[in-house]
RNA sequence: GGGGGCGUAGUUCAGUUGGUUAGAACGCCGGCCUGUCACGCCGGAGGUCGCGGGUUCGAGUCCCGUCGCUCCCGCCA
């Protein structure tokens, strides 16, 4: 006997007068004491069964013992409905089944809460995973995520490139995220580390001559969680020897186009845009600008030097963003808030209201010469950042972000695809004092600064390249270095002294001194892919068994404590008790 | 490490200037119901108001502390 011979969502008008049998879940039960209508749900959608005890009353004594969510098998006849009958929100709502034979397969307990309150507190939800991946928006982006994942597989293997897997035990990594560690209880007082990213290893495979590789690879950091960020983060990795910018690009527009195309049944345009990170910079404020929207930041830097207004003359830039609204008092102080948070000291602002009048607490302080630079137009607000060039870069564009959500100026119905090129190479770190690789330091320089890199770091440009996806960071990568001698001068640069680039990155250094050809490759965020394809805001809900911001399994209770006996036998004692850190 | 928000029934929430027995909807349990599709109608059960302390004749409500969740900043090569 089989379960079934066709799916609850699969029936439609062309399957009236055949008998079928069917298992899946009670979506809905209602009870009428004779007549029973059963929402029967399975992994294809709903249609509606009906009992009538008339015509099978064991049926209907079945039926009437129904709860939600029991499991059931029903045998009966697709009949079309009466034309008034017709459920027109409901995909099969044209034909029910009449049950001739019903059983309860398994039964429910009363759920912990609604499948169909769309409003549910993210903790219980994920204490009942099961239960929740049933709602069929998770439904959706889970079998999106599969859906995508297979489509990618298929375009990286047509384009030749090997599925290599990589090890999950690796060695720890002083630069990047913090590592989670594992004991080697083989070699006490040793760790592993969970792999930040396979980056290393992918390398050595391309210079082991595997010139095109690819993985799904999952990749772990140990840092504090956000809304779009979490500890374990799949990651479509791939690398190819003697690689060309325009191929390498080409390759993944394909790779991301056709993902769009079988998921969404969306063209994408290609080739996608391009952009340098200093033109995004100063015409958005962000290295990851959403170009769905407008909004871009002007520069009244030379028109306000000589103003009247001290804190515009003596800031080193004074940059502006011009939003289509005449705001409120509030909203200002909302703005501000914002602002500030972002590290801003205040936010200046200036509005022209509809008749075109002025009111600012700074327009007494500026001349009519900078009024007229400034050009404010009737029913807008110039919200001003005074600061370092870096500084109103970062406020701008963080404000840019909120008004293009908050004034609706988002297109909902664009894709925005953007390549982000030439970025820096180097940033100085304040607390450490000492130069950091804003990419990795594997990161070859662009070409024209392969000799001289480190004697300007601060200016250094990086052959390094992001993708943007509706102002969402989802791949990054860059060519690498395949010298010894450029790559001891990037740890120079670092301060990592010869006998660390030694102990820690010596087999990479070995490795490159063997026949390395030229490299190079990009990574892409899975998840935040499905976020992107999905239109969902919360990264937790394109993963089937995510954790809390805590870092917590709500389901299983990981983390949990190890046994005494466990961690003796690894040499381990907890210098302090078990808790928070 | 820091900032904002939240914490009342299984779930989502309301709860007035501090005042008698803390409410609603959904869910759950029982009964009725042969065309519903968020079925309907009648009845019922269900609460350590996160936890601890304080003020008060009296605290869900005010004060202090604490814990948890969430969003954000730092951090995330």
């Amino acid at each position: 006997m089989s379960w079934r011979d066709a799916n609850a969502g699969g029936l439609s008008t062309g399957d009236v007068g055949r008998t079928v049998t069917l298992a899946g879940w009670v979506d809905r039960r209602r009870d009428h004491g004779g007549l029973v209508f059963i929402d029967l749900r399975d992994g294809s959608g709903v249609v509606q069964l009906v009992v009538n005890p008339e015509n099978a009353p064991g049926a209907a004594d079945a039926a009437h013992a129904l709860r939600n969510e029991f499991v059931v098998q029903a045998t009966g006849a697709v009949v079309a409905r009466a034309p008034d009958l017709v459920n027109p929100n409901l995909p099969t709502g044209e034909i029910e089944v009449q049950v001739a034979e019903l059983q309860v397969v398994s039964t429910s307990t009363p759920l912990p809460f609604q499948l169909d309150d769309e409003n549910v507190d993210d903790n219980v939800r994920m204490r009942y995973r099961w239960l929740d991946l049933r709602r069929p928006q998770l439904q959706r982006n889970i079998r999106l995520r599969g859906q995508m994942v297979g489509t990618i597989r298929r375009v990286m293997e047509s384009a030749g490139f090997v599925d290599i897997q990589t090890p999950i035990l690796w060695k720890p990594t002083p630069e990047g995220a913090r590592d989670f560690l594992v004991p080697a209880r083989l070699q006490r007082g040793n760790f592993y580390a969970l792999p930040q990213s396979p980056q290393i290893a992918k390398q050595l495979l391309v210079i082991a001559n595997f010139e095109r590789y690819y993985q799904i690879a999952i990749c772990f950091r140990d840092e504090d969680l956000r809304a779009d960020r979490v500890q374990e983060i799949t990651q479509l990795d791939v690398e190819l020897a003697f690689p060309d910018q325009e191929l390498l690009f080409a390759l993944m527009e394909t790779m991301i186009a056709s993902v769009w195309r079988e998921c969404l049944g969306v063209e994408l345009e290609t080739p996608f845009r391009r952009m340098t990170f200093a033109e995004a910079d100063r015409r958005f404020g962000s290295d990851k600008p959403d170009l769905r929207f407008g909004l871009e930041i002007e520069d009244a830097t030379d028109a306000t030097r000589g103003s009247g207004f001290g804190v515009f003359a003596g800031a080193d830039a004074v940059r502006f963003l011009r939003a289509p609204k005449v705001f409120s008092r509030a909203e200002l102080a909302a703005l501000e808030e914002i602002a500030k948070q972002w590290g801003a000291k205040g936010l200046a602002y200036l509005i022209a209201d509809e008749s075109g009048e002025i009111r600012s607490p700074i327009a007494k302080f500026l001349s009519e010469a900078e009024l007229a630079a400034l050009a404010p137009q009737p029913g807008t607000t110039l919200l001003f950042a005074a600061d370092e060039w870096k500084m109103t870069s970062r406020v701008l564009g963080a404000l840019r972000t909120h008004l293009g959500e908050e004034l609706g100026l988002v297109d909902r119905d664009a894709w925005s695809w953007l390549w982000i090129t030439d970025f820096p190479m180097f940033e100085w770190d304040e607390d450490a004092q000492r130069w950091g690789a804003v990419h990795h330091p594997f990161t070859r320089p662009a070409p024209d600064w392969v000799d001289r890199f480190d004697t300007d770091p601060g200016h250094a440009i990086a052959h390094a390249y992001d993708l943007i996806g509706n102002g969402n960071e989802l791949g990054g990568g860059s060519f690498r270095i395949h010298e010894p001698d450029v790559q001891a001068r990037v740890f120079d640069l670092l301060n990592l002294s010869p006998e660390e680039q030694r102990s820690k990155f010596g087999f990479l250094l070995d490795a490159l001194a063997m026949g390395a050809p030229p490299h190079g490759g990009i990574a892409f965020g899975i998840d935040r892919m499905v976020m992107v394809l999905a239109g969902e805001p919360n990264l937790r809900d394109v993963i089937a068994f995510p954790k809390n911001q805590a870092g917590i399994d709500p389901m299983t209770g990981a983390p949990s404590e190890a046994p005494d006996e466990q961690l003796r036998e690894l040499g381990i004692r907890l210098a302090e008790p078990p808790g928070k850190a």
